[in-house]
DNA sequence: CTAATTTCTGCAAGCGCTTTCAAAAAAGGG
DNA sequence: CCCTTTTTTGAAAGCGCTTGCAGAAATTAG
């Protein structure tokens, strides 16, 4: 991992190294490097087989590395006896191309950076497996990072793919300001998902959260629903905030009264839904419907909901909001709103590669609907 | 994504380079090299910021490009006043030392490759983080590919790996033939998920799939259950098969009959679990208890039940496998075999800088239990 | 069969960084 | 203040691969 010197302050490095790790954090990692065994002798430890090289095929099938090298590329036609020795030296040595020294000398690396949030989270999840999947049939590959919803965590991970000296980067609803977005849309080709920051170089790839809500909650409405209960988000995701602000909008324009105490913050994740669920039917406010900004808090407010002894859509209509492959095998399945997250890591690769290849990116917009399952009821008595 | 140049035919390049795409697929990616534009001028295209070298910072600081590279990694002291005067300089310019030629010139990448089965799944997905975060904490940093329960993905992915020369590999849950890794484990350090292969320098990670099959089997009999159903995963998987070993074996254990009508195949995913499911009770089998081979399945089972207006745990109890951070909130929660996933990620992760810092790996034993939550109950009348 | 082309092929110069070696500078000793 | 020891530093040689250039080989033309 290298260490972060764009940023971080401007520590230095004196005399007696000890000191360094602990006082200047960025050098850390270096401190210990002082230990690192002289350049080994172009193998993997003695222990391993050798490291093949192009020179060493090159040699084996009596020709230049040159020619190994125009054969490997395709860069230039090779006389078919040679070609035939080369291969069969390749196949010999089961020689692999060091692409280190390839994108050294390549000066590219043929590699997209893939700054995701969590890699167990099963909403990203969905979207790097469409991401690698558009990346596997062009000629880069994918370097997949994770930066924890924290900042810093996000810069550490930008500095590694900058340091590996990526072609692009994919960012999956980033957590940076958007100053530091163009200004890192100034050093490489920026791709980002799940959020719109208006700049030049910048390519945001979204739906919209707020119109996305208001759908859904228009939905609740229209089944006869009026006392319809909301589980945010985190505060300071902006996704959240607009997701709740469609909650809002959508009641305003039937000109129903919005309440706070319908109202329970979540967190996007099982136990805070559940837990927020969990408070405001304890506090004795009733509702007919739950919202909640999130499939996974929607998993936790119907298990409270069960645990209360209502049943879901008997008692409570609920609906989430990503329709993750779960959500179709939730008790009962869940009615949500559907925004292909594949499609969206699949459209935001698409869009890389327009953008490395010298195209303009045609904005795909990607449509988002509701998905009608089992969590849901109309209401026929009084609400 | 580099060609399989150790497998496939001896394909070789003729004169025509357009046919070789068709006739000779590991040069596919290469013939389409032909139009990469000339070597780009240190610069990621003339429209990005341009990037910067340690020679370009050894000159704005005024001094060698050898007392920045000292300096970075500490492996010599550095006089004051040049650090101060580098440091400026690496801030100014925002310099970041390109991996690669790092790599190169190094000889080693300090990357270790990590090959999971499928992004996507919540079961990996939670050893990836735990990988992630562990070597986090150390020099070398994690590159993710996936195999996708494929063969020929899984040594895709391998000669990718071995092309960046990670200094290490971690398999997750590999499936290729024992054979195929040995031979592997002489290129490269080699840890293994999910699965024992013995071997000098394989080192595996793996607790008995069988042993915790039987461990959850037998709770359930335990428990005054007779008639207990069990949905399979992939025939091809090694742990499947063992997990249907252990149910087997603790029928065996109690004198139950083992009865194939109350075995039906699921393939790890919930869809495969609904399906075996409604096929059971469709086909008239009386059931107490229903085993699945993992928590997926276990989730489409339960769904499959709901369908049937059978309760869980009122007339079925349900036991999963792998305990995801799901299971706590299914509908009722999930009574599952517990093995920290978490944990065998970390703990392959810190096998592996065992490894490549020369010491031998302590087998950590990853302990498993049963946790056992709202989906099972005692049978009081008889089965 | 020689000359003019057109195809191949090798040489050598990098790509950006690390590291060895030896010289330069600073520090210490008498 | 001169000489030895120790600390710093720079020059230069790679790491493994790509590629411009020019010479060699094969092909075609005359």
């Amino acid at each position: 991992m290298a260490a972060s010197w764009t940023r971080g302050h401007g520590g230095r490095t004196g005399r007696p190294r000890r000191e360094l790790g602990s006082t200047y954090p960025g050098i850390l990692t270096l401190v210990r490097n002082v230990r690192r065994p002289a350049r080994l002798p172009a193998s993997r430890g003695a222990e391993h087989d050798p490291v093949v090289t192009l020179e060493m095929v090159a040699r084996e099938a009596g020709v230049s590395p040159s020619t190994v090298s125009r054969l490997l590329n395709g860069t230039a036609s090779v006389r078919e006896s040679k070609a035939r020795a080369i291969e069969a030296a390749i196949a010999k040595l089961k020689f692999l191309p060091n692409s280190a020294a390839q994108s050294l000398a390549r000066g590219r690396s043929m590699s997209v950076g893939v700054v995701t949030q969590s890699v167990s989270s099963p909403f990203y999840g969905e979207a790097l497996a469409a991401i690698e999947s558009r990346l596997l049939r062009s000629d880069y590959s994918p370097l997949f990072v994770s930066g924890h919803w924290r900042p810093a965590d996000e810069r550490r991970c930008l500095d590694h793919l900058l340091s590996r000296r990526v072609s692009g980067v994919i960012l999956l609803t980033s957590c940076l300001p958007d100053a530091e977005l163009v200004a890192l849309a100034e050093r490489v080709p920026l791709i980002l998902t799940g959020r719109r920051v208006a700049a030049k170089r910048i390519y945001s790839l979204d739906h919209d959260n707020t119109e996305s809500a208001l759908l859904a909650t228009e939905f609740l409405i229209g089944q006869g629903h009026r006392r319809i209960a909301f589980v945010r988000g985190p505060q300071d995701h902006p996704d959240a905030e607009q997701r709740f602000a469609g909650y809002r909008a959508a009641l305003a324009a039937h000109r129903i009264a919005f309440s706070a105490d319908l109202v329970a913050d979540g967190n996007y994740i099982d136990e805070g839904g559940y837990t927020a669920t969990l408070r405001m039917i304890d506090s004795g406010v009733r509702f007919t419907a739950l919202f909640a900004a999130n499939d996974q808090s929607a998993y936790g407010a119907m298990l409270a909901l069960y645990r209360r002894g209502l049943g879901v859509p008997a008692d409570v209509s609920v609906v989430g909001f990503d329709d993750l492959p779960a959500s179709q095998y939730t008790i009962p399945p869940l009615t949500t709103v559907h925004r292909s997250i594949d499609r969206i890591g699949e459209a935001a690769a698409e869009a890389m590669i327009d953008l490395l290849e010298g195209r303009i990116p045609t904005q795909r917009s990607s449509s988002v609907t509701l998905a009608i399952r089992e969590s849901t009821r109309r209401l026929t008595a009084a609400g």
